[in-house]
DNA sequence: CCGCATGTGCTATTTCTCTCGCAGATTGTT
DNA sequence: AACAATCTGCGAGAGAAATAGCACATGCGG
């Protein structure tokens, strides 16, 4: 089975990881800044460590500091978080989900975004129906 | 700021949430049934016991058993989820997100589907331009 | 060369999660 | 009425997570 990526994290860890996906790197102190509660720079450092052993995230030596990359591309992981979406609050159907985003749920469309996913559309019923 | 309702969780909460929200209301029996790992029922019921003095869920009780409900309504809970899931991976742009459901990322839609989606985005680009 | 700012690694402690066993209540059955 | 089955509530112990303090390394300006 397809266990969601985020299904074995702490809560704490799961807050880290959310950040590095949306900056796609970061080192330990942009971490902090975007953690709430104002964790001290030791906690945060030891919690990074502690994904890195467990294998969620690598870090690459950028002159002094570390950055933080997740070990999970950003796209497996978007898959699989989107599939957990749809299946935990979409009843496992996807047309509901756009149907939704269309609603607002997120965000407003603005015309251009509503005539770029017009496009989209149209193209994915040509490849549907082959 | 709205933090997503699923941050304060811990691995095992939001794993129960997810099940209720998955069925709408269910029973320890039946929460016990959905969690991996086989726990005892004792260790169910305790979360759920936890669950609900935090608030995350309430209980009504239907003959001898009881039978526990989130306390945020699902619509909510989903619009909050939608929003931390778009922010995340896609940028804060909802666009990309329907991208993402119409190429495949979920499951693939049919052409009802797709045509049914059509025409919500026909009705979301007159709302928008009004 | 020396102190200062900025980083990391390690370790300890507290707090919270996770788990289950046992006791008591309710319902249905013989 | 006594028994079995099924549920809830409570308390407690092992384990994991979260946090922070201290020591050491590195680069930089006087």
């Amino acid at each position: 089975m397809a266990t969601p990526l985020h299904a074995a994290l702490s809560r704490r860890e799961r807050q880290i990881m959310d950040i590095l996906y949306r900056r796609g790197r970061a080192t330990a102190g942009e971490v902090m800044e975007d953690l709430p509660g104002e964790p001290s720079s030791s906690t945060v450092r030891t919690q990074l460590r502690v994904l890195e052993a467990k294998g969620h995230v690598r870090h690459e030596e950028e002159g002094l500091r570390y950055v933080y990359i997740p070990a999970v591309p950003r796209h497996a992981a978007r898959k699989s978080a989107v599939r957990h979406l749809v299946e935990t609050f979409f009843d496992g159907s996807a047309e509901k989900a756009v149907a939704a985003l269309l609603g607002g749920e997120a965000a407003r469309l603005s015309d251009e975004e509503l005539d770029r996913i017009a496009a989209l559309l149209h193209r994915a019923r040509k490849e549907g129906s082959r």
